[in-house]
DNA sequence: CCTGAAACTCCGTGATT
DNA sequence: AATCACGGAGTTTCAGG
């Protein structure tokens, strides 16, 4: 898949806000809307485009604990078996298998540190395989941004 | 700020596909187009929308690697100058300052294992006040979703 | 808070270079 | 891989219930 300039303007547009018209990117880079729609249509078949998400402040609507939660597992657990209870939970946004320390790492959201509590308590600590966890609270978040092409 | 039946659906459709037509949605809600177009706008005022953005397949443009970095600060280092030089390093797409272990807490991008020594040797390791780093690198994402509402 | 209608803008496609 | 042309859709605003 190659990507010339044309295409990295089309994707930054649209990466700062997906809605902009395509007529206007066409203004903008100076070819006709025909053309960038051609251009669209193949980035999004070659995968390089995962899709168009509105992003909800989150601390709009209550949630304004970030935590990252660091999970090791019993040697017998079931990585599977664990991630199907942890997509159960939806304050869990994240989960990933890592190296290090830990064996699972995940980031959550909460409304507060008393909800941030319930959820480690009561769910993810409940989860047949779940040995110990470590928690880091975000106080600030800095950065937020996606790579740059 | 409320929050009604509609307006929900409304942000599910728009978190699911930011390019969903207000049309669309009218249809599917059961409302005009106009009141749609009102909400939203209501929404947007509110805050509560923080953009819509075009989501990239990382690993389709070669950044296949996802890490999570622990930074441990000198304690006399000042917390908004190492932001500054996080920020000037490309691959690092959050940063946060946290509780527990760590003071700043970082989720980077890389192309591969060496291209994230690279990163953190030459760029992380070296900025002042940084005085010991842990990194965890994922080997597989399960979970990638925004908060529910 | 909704609607319908008008004016405007955009989308998607087919024919063409 | 770009362009033009065009009919169908979508957006935005506004007067009105």
């Amino acid at each position: 898949m190659k990507i010339d300039g044309i295409d990295k303007k089309i994707i930054r547009s649209l990466v700062k806000d997906a809605r902009t018209p395509i007529l206007s990117i066409a203004r903008e880079v100076g070819i006709s809307g025909a053309a960038i729609h051609q251009r669209l249509r193949k980035l999004e078949k070659s995968k390089l485009i995962d899709g168009y998400h509105m992003k909800i402040n989150q601390s709009s609507i209550g949630y304004t604990t970030t935590s990252f939660v660091g999970i090791h597992l019993e040697p017998t657990a079931v990585l599977s078996s664990i991630i199907k209870r942890l997509k159960e939970i939806p304050e869990v946004v994240e989960s990933h298998y890592t190296t290090g320390n830990y064996s699972v790492f995940v980031k959550i959201l909460n409304k507060n540190n008393q909800d941030l509590m319930r959820v480690l308590e009561t769910k993810i600590q409940q989860i047949n395989g779940v040995s110990k966890i470590e928690t880091f609270v975000s106080l600030q978040q800095q950065i937020d941004r996606q790579i740059h092409i």
